[in-house]
DNA sequence: ATTCAGATTTAGAATGATTCTAAAAAGGAG
DNA sequence: CTCCTTTTTAGAATCATTCTAAATCTGAAT
């Protein structure tokens, strides 16, 4: 556990917004300025693949980072790229896994739309 | 109606697989050969747009384009990257927009998984 | 505390997918 | 056939991400 993998794990779990890479470096920088955007990369995903954090891949954007680890899903504002958690959504994991006779690896469900503040934006 | 949106659009009605639009293009300079790439993009970009085919944009690779237009989710092999239409999964857009107070624009349910023939190849 | 092997960081190049640009060619309404 | 618009082409550009190789750091064993 590096300072590098330290400082981006505790600024995945500081925020509720789901952050790209881009964005992570950048509130990196703020605090060790040296740091490349490689080792964002390299720490994203040693810290996701040891099940730390989640990688989100949407549809139109960069992949997002998200600190909550339980099996969730997203709204996503194809505007602003805003994305929030659903929760509550029924899983069709089991159903989907009954009916095709197949062990699922992961589920993405993102569900697209436009935000309010990007609606009233539109006049 | 340009001879190579027609080709493009007869390519992907043709197959029942979920072609990229790299293979999309090998298919058309088979027939065509001075065709190039972004040829091929803006084409799939101006059919998706139309209505006339889906494009389907998937964790981990690039998108794929859809014929069947009505909304359905997928199954997809992490391996390959073949990917099965998923037909009777229950639709959670109606649930969302009646607990969020939204209105979706799209939603994507991606399932992953190892498909058997990948699964074999690992003996 | 010192050493050492292995993991990590850095800088920058490379990759893959996709989009953009500007000029040439084609389509189609009249 | 003519003019205007749209599309194609070729190639550069862009974006997100990964790779490479050399330098540096980490943690376990001395």
């Amino acid at each position: 556990m590096t300072k590098q993998r330290a400082l981006i794990l505790r600024l995945v779990r500081g925020s509720c917004a789901h952050k790209t890479a881009e964005q992570i470096w950048q509130a990196a920088k703020a605090e060790m300025p040296s740091i490349v955007m490689a080792t964002v990369y390299n720490n994203l995903n040693a810290l996701a693949e040891a099940g730390e954090i989640i990688r989100v891949r949407v549809a139109g954007g960069p992949d997002r980072f998200d600190k909550t680890v339980t099996r969730h899903f997203h709204l996503v504002c194809d505007e602003c790229g805003e994305m929030t958690d659903l929760t509550g959504v029924q899983d069709p994991t089991a159903q989907i896994e009954g009916e095709y006779g197949v062990c699922l690896s992961a589920m993405e469900i993102n569900a697209h739309y436009i935000c309010s503040k990007c609606m009233e934006g539109r006049s």
